[in-house]
RNA sequence: GGCCCCUUCGUCUAUCGGUUAGGACGGCAGAUUUUCAUUCUGUAAAGACGGGUUCGAUUCCCGUAGGGGCUACCA
């Protein structure tokens, strides 16, 4: 059975890096039948953020990601919350010092600076807690058995560390980069379990991984060089025979290129790298994403999937069920991939089109309703049906559309002094009474009458044209002018040519 | 610095020793449009470098360079 789990940190927002580990890990599981777990590795007080849970939770339901066990929906593995689990990982941590595989380590903060304010002395760059040191540190190796009782007994603060023999060669099978292999040691005798109580991530991980019976591991490449802890981990409790496959997946990096895409990088670039918007208490602090941005949940997931990995075809559309099948883990890539907002705005157009009004009509409310923007004083389905073409995100209906909801019209003064005329305006005179009374108020049949009436007047097409756009809009570009008067009614139509038929620079 | 990973057009990528090195985004040009956008057509644009292996390397190996990750009682 395969099993393949996501589990991310509730420390913040989850990026979308974090969001293309969990679908990758969603899609594995899927086309082999398996199951796909949610898991939440809350193991680092410090950094907790509440309500980060409920964001990721949030955020797989926009995506439609949804796990077969996790927090919400349990499972026969329960708890998925790793804070629940802390009796598990102590009895664990405890085993591997019976067995003399790890050790109580007493030394404070402070004598661990001076560890390593001695090792730097001495002209090594990287000081680590392992085998050329711990026999020098306050811990279960250098205490006797009496010492180490007192210790426990007056509650002295302790860590318990992993044994790290050193000398050998540890060999990871990646699935994606193949054989890489690790001295033990450059290794240090990491910490299992904290001071206080909880454990880190290397244990936590291990141990759950085993016991929920994890097939594969499927996580950033930010973890190869850990994972050699990990093998040793799985050896120590004598689980190398079910020990998971790893799949390290390469990183998303900024779009120049430089480093990993960090949660910073929406704001410094201008894009959402956050599938929710993430709001709180103070709004300035609140961070848009990819929803408040207007984006298609299926076009995120179809752009992502793409960032790492390709079918090997020259189809690049497929909605997520489409993606389980074609998904092929051997055609991961191994070199990060930079985001491309550009990209994502295509692939969002590309979903937009396809889309019928009903689809959108709730969320375009929501949004007018975030704006103040009254909906219903137009026809909003005929709105969307002459604005989708030109639209890459669905909030473009109210900035490119604006003027379907106001009369309160932006004149672009500079390009209309350069075709405006009192001839010009007289002619506009002419066709808003014409158009008062035109029967029937179509489309075709205004774009008929407005025509001739233009060429009997002598006036160019091309001066008095852009005159009626800016009259109906503002702008001198924009969709079909007769299909934006046919949207906007008669009376306003004709109202809209009145006033720039009277226009004057103020 | 040390350890590890990676390296094809500007970007995302195809190629699993023999190709005119293909596609997509973006760019440019043209067509369509009264305009802009869309759409369509066309076009420029790549194997980091140096050694091998081989009849033949983008492809396999080594080195160099460059990029990235890790190097916490964070994940």
């Amino acid at each position: 059975m395969t099993r393949l789990r996501f589990a991310p940190s509730p420390t913040g927002a989850l990026h979308i890096g974090g969001i293309r580990t969990a679908l990758y890990n969603y899609l594995i599981a899927r086309k082999a039948g398996g199951t796909f777990i949610l898991r939440i590795e809350d193991t680092d007080q410090a950094r907790y953020v509440p309500g980060a849970e409920d964001y990721i939770i949030r955020a797989l339901t926009w995506l439609g990601l949804n796990p077969d066990e996790g927090p919400t929906q349990g499972g026969s593995f329960s708890p998925y919350r790793q804070s629940e689990r802390t009796q598990i990982y102590r009895e664990h941590a405890m085993s591997l010092v019976d067995q003399g595989k790890a050790y109580y380590a007493f030394d404070t903060p402070e004598e661990l600076d001076a560890m390593r304010q001695r090792v730097i002395d001495k002209g090594v760059t990287t000081p680590k807690y392992d085998a050329s040191v711990r026999s020098d540190m306050i811990n279960g190796l250098t205490l006797s058995s009496d010492e180490i009782k007192q210790k426990l007994a007056s509650a002295t603060p302790f860590t318990i560390r992993l044994l790290v023999e050193p000398g050998h060669d540890i060999v990871i099978h990646d699935k994606i980069r193949g054989e890489v292999t690790f001295d033990s040691t450059e290794l240090d005798d990491k910490i299992l379990l904290k001071a206080d109580g909880y454990p880190t991530y290397h244990l936590a991980n291990v141990v759950d991984d085993h016991l929920m019976q994890i097939t594969d591991v499927i996580r950033g490449e930010e973890w190869l060089p850990s994972t050699a802890h990990h093998v040793l981990l799985y050896r120590a409790f004598g689980w190398i025979d079910t020990m998971p496959t790893f799949s390290h997946l390469p990183l998303i990096l900024k779009p120049n290129g430089h480093g990993k895409l960090s949660k910073r990088d929406g704001q410094k670039f201008g894009f959402p790298v956050f599938p929710l918007a993430w709001h709180t208490e103070h709004l300035e602090d609140s961070i848009e994403g990819f929803d408040s941005y207007g984006f298609e949940p299926a076009a995120v997931i179809n752009f992502l999937a793409f960032l790492g990995w390709n079918p090997g075809t020259e189809k690049e559309i497929f909605s997520l069920d489409e993606l389980i099948n074609v998904f092929d883990a051997e055609r991961i890539h191994k070199g990060g991939a930079r985001f491309d907002y550009d990209k994502a705005l295509w692939f969002n157009h590309q979903y937009l089109q396809v889309l019928e009004y009903e689809a959108v009509k709730g969320r375009l409310s929501q949004y007018a309703g975030a704006e103040g923007i009254h909906m219903n004083v137009v026809d909003g389905e005929a709105v969307f049906k002459l604005l989708k073409p030109r639209l890459h995100r669905l909030k473009e209906y109210f900035t490119q559309g604006y003027y379907f909801f106001t009369d309160d019209l932006a004149y672009d003064e500079v390009e209309i002094i350069k075709k405006w005329s009192p001839e010009a305006g007289m002619l506009l005179g002419k066709i808003a009474s014409d158009i008062k009374n035109a029967e029937p108020f179509t489309p075709e049949n205004a774009s008929i009458r407005v025509k001739e009436l233009i060429t009997s007047s002598g006036i160019k097409m091309g001066v008095i044209m852009p005159l009626i756009r800016a009259a109906l809009t503002g702008s001198i570009q924009g969709p079909d002018v007769f299909e934006i008067a046919g949207i906007l009614g008669q009376s306003s139509t004709t109202e809209r040519l009145l006033n720039m038929a009277r226009w004057s620079l103020k």
